[in-house]
DNA sequence: TTTAAAATATGATAATTGTCATACTTTAAC
DNA sequence: GTTAAAGTATGACAATTATCATATTTTAAA
């Protein structure tokens, strides 16, 4: 059982807010995981009764949709908390997380965050400025799915994941996505990502290596967004 | 300046955690409008410094997309709390507020608000678990956006506005939406919603009097969407 | 290393949706 | 009431996107 004081997930997760012996309550009461690539840490419609927090690598948050395609609403890297909305609301999850890479994660029981809430007001504070983030990008997302042409979308998710999850030493994105993830991130079929990737590639926006992607203008590809 | 205790809205919004002193001193500090339809409370991008409460009437949430168009992201009716989200995260408005009909709002400042927050777990609680709903909707609607065809958006929209607004004495929808904010809502062009408004009633789906829309064969709209 | 499975890629085609033009109808202002 | 403006409706056409088929490449397992 590790100390939750020297997680370095405490610098830049709303977990910051809490004290000492909070934090050692925390480390009392958590459970840790190795999650590998492609598990899944919980199903949408799963009761968690609690938070995972992401202590390294990324996952993807999807939904199901009614055509049986997995849509990507979010990917969340280390510092966040899943879970955080079905705990607060008391409900079943309604998004499943699924590892991209492998993770590590805590498991911290329902109960336990609830008292932190009740006692550290800027602990609340912070969980609520997450959510209220994600709302915030939610709404955005919204209106981006339903006024954008999927090529917009594509453009915009990749300066995003650029910009978010940063490049390799090669120039190519760090992040691993399949087309067909990628695909679902944008909301559209896995063949119609292809032919796009395929254009931005003749074009000299982008270049594909194997699966790997590398932005070359993204001048361009922001224009195009 | 009425009094908030007596307010209808205190029996199903999150402000009915406060206790009696706690609405004398909102009464206070609060301010009433009158907004006549269509016209604006807030604008995307403004800085309000508090939230407003719906006393009365519906209003539309929207956000400008790139191409100029308005897409609503959600509609808003007695008891909500307009601009929760950007008080707590004490940012500019990321939608705007537009009235569909006559309203009644008061405007709450944002200190006392987040005083309330402070003293009152129950409060701050029953705001989170708003959020939180919103955030699930926003979710889902995205998943919408991404994954459905017009038709089964538009057939859902016409669902929920049924089930949310209800219908007069002569079964037309009470919400009164223009084609083009219908379309606003699912996403689409004005024409293309309009066509298949037109489709829905040749086939006995829903009937069209003048702007005003009835719901006919429920169940197939569902099974449709 | 070989081989099967999965992922990527591309073509052909159909379905969906958007855009522009135009006509008709309702609404609201004078 | 008249009239202009806004909203609703429909046609024609173009653009976008999905679907199905199939080939190629990559990955992982035996």
């Amino acid at each position: 059982m590790s100390k939750c004081e020297q997680c370095i997930v405490m610098q830049f997760s709303s977990l910051k807010a809490l004290n000492k012996d909070q934090l050692v309550k925390m480390a009392n009461c958590k459970t840790s995981y190795i999650i590998k690539k492609g598990e899944t840490i919980f199903d949408e419609g799963e009761t968690i009764n609690g938070v995972f927090c992401v202590k390294g690598g990324v996952c993807k948050m999807t939904k199901l949709s009614d055509n049986g395609k997995d849509q990507i609403v979010k990917l969340a890297k280390a510092g966040e908390l899943l879970g955080q909305r079905s705990m607060i609301s008391n409900e079943a999850t309604n998004l499943s997380a699924i590892a991209l890479e492998d993770m590590e994660v805590c498991f911290i029981p329902r109960n336990e965050i609830i008292g932190f809430f009740n006692e550290n007001n800027q602990f609340s504070m912070n969980v609520m400025q997450n959510i209220c983030s994600d709302l915030k990008n939610a709404d955005d997302h919204m209106v981006n799915m339903a006024q954008k042409t999927v090529k917009q979308r594509l453009a915009e998710t990749l300066i995003y994941l650029e910009e978010t999850f940063g490049v390799n030493e090669d120039k190519t994105l760090k992040i691993q996505l399949t087309r067909e993830e990628l695909a679902g991130m944008i909301g559209t079929a896995t063949e119609s990502c292809i032919r796009l990737l395929s254009e931005f590639n003749k074009q000299n926006i982008i270049s594909l290596t194997g699966k790997r992607i590398t932005l070359i203008d993204k001048s361009q590809l922001k224009k195009i967004s």
